[in-house]
RNA sequence: GUGGGUAUAGCUCAACCCGGUUAGAGCACUGGACUGUGGCUCCAGUUGUUGGGGGUUCAAAUCCCCUUACCCACCCCA
């Protein structure tokens, strides 16, 4: 006992006690009754994956795979991990299903857990929970911009409102290497204005310089070459369409020259949802802490194929539950009551008629907390009371004698008959206090 | 991996700065007033190795050191 008492939910791993999970459940709903209207449907896909499934798709370099996957060895010897982000299980799925020949234009979503050995922090956490939508098989950016017109549609049917939607083009294996070079020599010739971190960037992500938050690289950076501007013909075509599809759907949009997407598989359309800044910053105080990002995604049209599978464009964008959560005005909402009937047996022989009666109850659908305990009417009614059952269904051993049941309305409105208890055989009773019910309701 | 902050009852906190008897309050919980009936009120009760270890002192929740946990931030990202 001494000893266990000391065990803990593991660092950066949360329960989810009614009150959050409840407002995670509503999240969850409106995700589904969003997105099917966009003609999406849910995937599962495994918790655990092959390590190399996302070492491949990922990216080698990125600091996800490198450093922060929680990854083990199987019985075989095969290295497995717990999945950092979904998009590289989605593809997979998409091949192995071969989905590229039975139906090859999916539109696909997601909801679970995914890990990362990150140092937690408020809004990050090494177990967290992802939203996610994947459409596979179209390469037109009016697919992106519906894409992010529902990812807005689905912030705003949460109550979140009032983020910052920034999108950018980061070009495609054809001009991105172009870009990445003139982006570095520009930066080697700003170096002793770079931080230390940026410094090391150049070398390692130079499009990473551009997102350092350090004012001074800011300003370093001030006129450093924009990946907008270094578009091969074919992707600034792709970048105007992705900008008059938005304008299409309505949705107001920043262009941010210095948004950069840590996943390798990105090209092209590169997007991310932001609240808006925390009062001490000036906004309007959504308290989010520094992981300001709700949501971030773009294209990643070659990633099916280096994962295995036939050239298939595709657009997805993940949503971070926790920090949608805390957000969510939702968060505040008390929790409702669980119950509408409380059942309470007290005594000898009243087991049977009180179950009996329970169970006639939730047949018709009623929810019902029964207790059987062996305490008396005053605890009884307590627990009753805090339950916030409306009715209150009492078979002690005096009605059970008599095949009766009290009636009681819990609340300050009375029985169809005016009074506050009545009294009702047994059997007619579930019958009885749905008409009550639908009364007080 | 690197900084900073915090740690007192189940929860929120007081007492700490300036060491001084049995470490308090509200909420919650249990019981009673009300012999088989909740809420409101009143009364009573339970709850702590003051995160852990060491040191200073006649005396440590209080001062010092170490350690652990949590939080926040860097990094990175949802």
């Amino acid at each position: 006992m001494a000893e266990i008492s000391n065990i803990r939910s593991v660092k950066g791993m949360h329960d989810l006690l009614p009150a959050s999970s409840r407002v995670f459940s509503r999240i969850e709903a409106e995700m589904r009754r969003v997105f099917s209207q966009y003609g999406f449907s849910e995937i599962r896909t495994p918790v655990v994956e092959e390590t190399r499934l996302f070492s491949r798709g990922i990216g080698e370099e990125t600091d996800i795979v490198a450093k922060e996957m929680y990854t083990f060895l199987d019985r075989d010897g095969t290295s497995l991990s717990l999945r950092p982000e979904n998009t590289a299980s989605a593809v997979r799925a998409y091949i192995e299903h071969g989905m590229a020949v039975s139906d090859p234009v999916a539109r696909w979503y997601y909801a679970g857990p995914m890990f990362r050995h990150e140092r937690a922090q408020k809004g990050r956490y090494r177990q967290f929970h992802q939203i996610g939508a994947e459409i596979f098989g179209i390469s037109d950016a009016a697919a992106d911009a519906e894409l992010m017109h529902m990812l807005m549609d689905f912030a705003a049917a949460v109550g979140v409102s009032g983020g910052r939607l920034g999108i950018n083009s980061l070009g495609c294996a054809a001009c991105r290497p172009a870009y990445r070079e003139a982006l570095k020599s520009f930066a080697v010739g700003v170096r002793e204005r770079l931080c230390e971190d940026c410094g090391r960037r150049i070398e390692t992500n130079p499009l990473r310089v551009l997102d350092c938050k350090k004012e001074p690289c800011r300003a370093a950076t001030e006129n450093a070459p924009a990946s907008a501007d270094h578009l091969c013909a074919d992707c600034a075509a792709h970048f105007a369409r992705l900008r008059s599809a938005l304008d299409a759907f309505g949705d107001t949009y920043e262009v941010d020259r210095r948004m950069v997407r840590g996943l390798d598989y990105y090209n092209r359309t590169t997007f991310e949802l932001s609240a808006a800044a925390p009062a001490e910053e000036g906004g309007d105080g959504a308290g989010l802490g520094a992981q300001n990002a709700i949501a971030g995604g773009g294209r990643y049209d070659g990633l099916v194929e280096i994962l295995g599978g036939r050239p298939t464009p595709a657009v997805g964008f993940a949503v971070g539950l926790e920090r949608l959560a805390m957000l969510s005005p939702w968060a505040a909402d008390p929790l409702p009551p669980a119950v509408r009937v409380f059942v309470m047996a007290v005594g000898e022989g009243t087991l049977e008629p009180a179950a009996a009666l329970a169970s006639g109850l939730r047949r018709r659908g009623v929810s019902v907390e029964f207790d059987g305990s062996d305490k008396g009417f005053k605890a009884k009614f307590k627990r009753a009371d805090k339950s916030g059952a409306v009715v209150a269904a009492i078979v002690g051993e005096d009605e059970a004698r008599r095949g009766v049941c009290a009636v009681k309305s819990m609340t300050a409105a009375m029985l169809p008959g005016g009074e506050k208890q009545a009294e009702v055989p047994v059997a007619d009773a579930a019958a009885y206090i749905e008409t009550v019910l639908r009364h007080e309701a």
